[in-house]
DNA sequence: ATAACCATGTAAATGGTTACATGATTAG
DNA sequence: CTAATCATGTAACCATTTACATGGTTAT
């Protein structure tokens, strides 16, 4: 599934500019799930007018480059649906963070720290950034998936919050874990 | 952060071959956070050998193709302390699943209910292969770490089991859906 | 027999990020 | 004045995936 793809299922949803696009991915509901910068949106854009699978009306504007808003046609739709009817690959979740924390042992106290409370600030971000959106409009699909984001952000932020504490506490002495801990 | 990084990292816990190392992103304490292919791992070993950041012995074997042995060198733990204080990348996760049912309406009922059923058993999967592994020699920050993989996979479990049904009856009988609402 | 597992590696193709290039408007 | 927002697009670079290439062992 590449930008492509994503991008047919944007505008099949409604007519949106390349830029408005991006935008989808990064406050809109697929900003769970998905991701593009302009570098692969506008280079896909252009491909699939190419290929007729998108129109596209120049919208000039008062002193800013004409708006380009572009529209599925009837074979787009044909090819997201065949797209939509390919195996999914499994889920990729890549987290930076995560890796750092889980070699937590290898920074100083305050750099862990520092790590700890940005990914949990982030995640706050991304929770409040689904909770912003309106979802009265949307179909149930929609709902679901936004559902799902919102639990999984949720699971997320308890488990960091409830973990906070022991988490740098353990690697400021690590001696009183073992004393403390009833063992097992 | 790069394949060489985390295996970099993989290393700095235990010796390893490649092999090995890719069983670490399926199976392993890694598998929630981070993946990569033989096509990733092996030349990323390879120039880190030239590069002095690893070490490797190979182990003659019966009938197959000799074992290659990395270990990580100072070098290597210098290199993966400093790569481990740039800032974080936001965690970016890529899920085909999501889009084909955020796009349920475009499916056949037996397809959509097919990828639900497929997502779910994923899921599952994933959960119990980290409740498989044996965590009791970890680190606090591997146990962090496990805990929050565990923690978001029951949690998107949890939203799947209990809006499966409303997801795929909402798609069969989208009137009875609008009686049945309270509304508001 | 067949599939899965052990074990390594390369080359081509794909796909994505980042930097560059441009430029007016609006809010602080 | 500065930063952010609106708005598009290309080119170079980087990273990853997939297909290819090899081949014995063990379990079904």
């Amino acid at each position: 599934m590449d930008t492509k793809t994503i991008c047919l299922g944007v505008l099949s949803l409604h007519d949106a500019t390349g830029y408005e696009i991006k935008k989808q991915f990064e406050e809109g509901p697929f900003s769970y799930f998905y991701d593009a910068g302009y570098g692969s949106i506008y280079p896909a854009l252009g491909k699939m007018l190419s290929e007729g699978l998108v129109t596209c009306v120049e919208v000039p504007q008062d002193g800013r480059p004409a708006k380009k808003v572009y529209s599925i046609t009837d074979a787009g739709r044909d090819v997201l649906r065949d797209m939509l009817h390919v195996r999914p690959a499994r889920d990729k979740l890549r987290s930076d963070s995560l890796v750092m924390l889980f070699f937590g042992h290898l920074l100083e106290t305050n750099q862990r720290a520092a790590v700890f409370d940005d990914y949990l600030a982030y995640y706050r971000d991304c929770l409040d950034c689904l909770n912003r959106m309106d979802n009265s409009e949307s179909e149930d699909d929609r709902c679901f998936v936004h559902g799902m984001g919102v639990a999984v952000y949720e699971a997320a932020i308890r488990h960091l919050e409830d973990n906070q504490q022991a988490f740098l506490d353990s690697h400021n002495a690590p001696e009183i874990k073992r004393a403390a801990g009833g063992g097992g």
